[in-house]
DNA sequence: TGGGGTTAT
DNA sequence: ATAACCC
């Protein structure tokens, strides 16, 4: 908790100490339960309080780590911390830790800037990802101990439905603990609490729930980050970041509008892009009031009925998307950026390298890719921003290899490589590329079914992933070989 | 602008 | 296969 204190922070250090008492007080009142205490259903426990009806309402945290590639780097290497330090890929420091913030240093700013801004910037390698991609996916499964339903939302963020947890927690609660209820952090727009409000009530829960996710996190990971709790995942991401580094903040529905009318511009509001802002602002629309009051009809003509639709709902704070599991990923790529490949060659060497790293990742993960992707980007002035992809079936052949350590798959994934780049490339003229990136997806459960067992006959040689598949991703070695 | 990810069309 | 979105 002290990891993050910054001098702008003073006045909020009481209420960050309340925090730490509120906590304590909820894990007591946990622990303390007394051996004849009512039972859910019994006439002493709040059961009443908790509407029937009411599974709209849902309680969402957002948890949002704190300069995730800095934390990693000074967890890694102690020596950083009270350092300026900055973690850079190619000439772009692309994030660094608060030390470096106070001295100017801005994310993914460029590195001469950066170093010019602040000469003592110390400054460390992150093109290599794979120490951040394992602590995050360590805080993803740390946020699944809470609850199973965690949305991963790039490296750093997470967010998690509470609706349950809350409601079990208010079925063990006490009718005189009621009255103690307090906020864990942050109330947005100093909203005052009315224990009567029955969404006030949970969404106090989901604050202390949201203190001991990051507890834990600090606790078991040495990380800090902020956390946002409010009725959707739009509110809640959103109100995560009001109070920044290493603090929380609860979002009280009748502050909402106070929310999203503090955004300056529409471009900030999450789901609408740099292509969308665009569009819009060539309809007049920059604040989030003038999205709320134009017309659904032309809008919905200009975007398409589904982008208009969506977006107009989250100009108003609303937002009904689900927290959908992300379970394990969808794919694995590496990609690496560079000023200039001009030869087939030189393209292959850099191919070889990628392929290297993915299938030791992809051999690690268990499960089999059966579609590989090349990716490219071209050199030109303008349109800086398209790549160029080919992608085609693994043979069968080949994927029986993965895994298997002695046996050579290197070559004949490469050999498949350099087709699909010399379907994009004509390497008898001169070419100019700026990046590389290799991709293997449509990633497949390997098929546990015994012989001789029902799951034999009727599983399919090869399961798919899609949705369903990831749940039994998990199962694959702990519970299918019982068959 | 890096080195990743996701879903929709 | 691309385009949009997210970090």
């Amino acid at each position: 908790e002290q990891l993050g204190v910054e001098p702008e922070e003073e006045a909020d250090r009481d209420e960050e100490e309340d925090a730490a008492q509120d906590m304590e007080r909820a894990e007591a009142g946990e622990a303390g339960g007394s051996p004849d205490a009512p039972g859910p259903e019994e006439p002493g426990g709040l059961t009443w309080l908790v509407p029937e009806g009411s599974s709209s309402s849902r309680v969402i945290v957002h948890v949002d780590l704190d300069c995730f590639y800095a934390q990693v780097e000074m967890i890694s290497n102690p020596e950083l911390k009270g350092k300026p330090l900055g973690v850079q890929q190619k000439y772009l420091v692309v994030t660094c830790n608060y030390e470096a913030r106070k001295l100017g240093v801005k994310k993914l700013m460029n590195v001469r800037d950066a170093k010019e801004k602040c000469p003592q910037l110390v400054l460390v390698n992150g093109e290599d990802l794979t120490r951040y991609r394992e602590m995050s996916y360590k805080v993803t499964e740390l946020l699944e101990e809470f609850s199973p339903v965690v949305e991963r939302l790039g490296f750093d963020e997470n967010f998690v439905d509470l609706t349950e947890m809350v409601e079990k927690r208010l079925q063990q609660l006490q009718s005189d603990e009621l009255s103690a209820l307090t906020v864990s952090g942050h109330v947005y727009n100093n909203q005052c609490i009315n224990l009567h409000d029955i969404m006030h009530i949970r969404l106090l829960v989901g604050s202390q729930i949201a203190a001991e996710m990051r507890e834990a996190m600090y606790n078991q990971l040495g990380l800090t980050g902020c956390a946002g709790v409010a009725s959707n995942k739009l509110l809640a991401k959103l109100v995560s970041g009001v109070f920044k580094p290493n603090q929380q903040t609860v979002l009280l529905p009748q502050s909402s509008q106070v929310l999203i009318q503090s955004l300056s511009h529409v471009k900030e509001m999450p789901g609408i892009g740099y292509k969308t802002a665009k569009r819009l602002e060539a309809l007049g629309i920059s604040s989030v009031h003038d999205l709320q009051t134009f017309s659904p009809k032309i809008l919905e003509k200009e975007l398409g009925i589904s982008v208009a639709q969506r977006i107009q709902k989250l100009s108003f704070g609303e937002d009904t998307s689900p927290v959908t599991p992300s379970g394990p990923p969808q794919s694995f790529s590496e990609e690496d950026s560079f000023k200039k490949c001009s030869s087939e060659v030189e393209a292959k060497n850099k191919i070889e390298e990628l392929l290297a790293s993915l299938l030791n990742r992809v051999c690690q993960d268990g499960r089999k890719p059966h579609t590989i992707r090349l990716t490219i980007r071209r050199y030109s002035s303008e349109n800086h921003w398209s790549r160029e992809s080919r992608q085609c079936p693994i043979p069968s052949h080949v994927i029986q290899k993965l895994g298997t350590g002695n046996c050579d798959v290197m070559t004949p994934m490469v050999d498949i490589l350099m087709k699909l780049f010399r379907n994009m490339v004509n390497v008898k003229m001169p070419f100019h590329l700026t990046l590389l990136s290799v991709c293997l997806c449509n990633l497949k459960v390997l098929n546990t079914a015994k012989k001789g067992t029902i799951d034999y006959y009727l599983t399919p040689l090869l399961s798919t992933t899609s949705r369903s598949g990831k749940r039994s991703f998990k199962m694959k070695d702990s519970h299918m070989e019982d068959f």
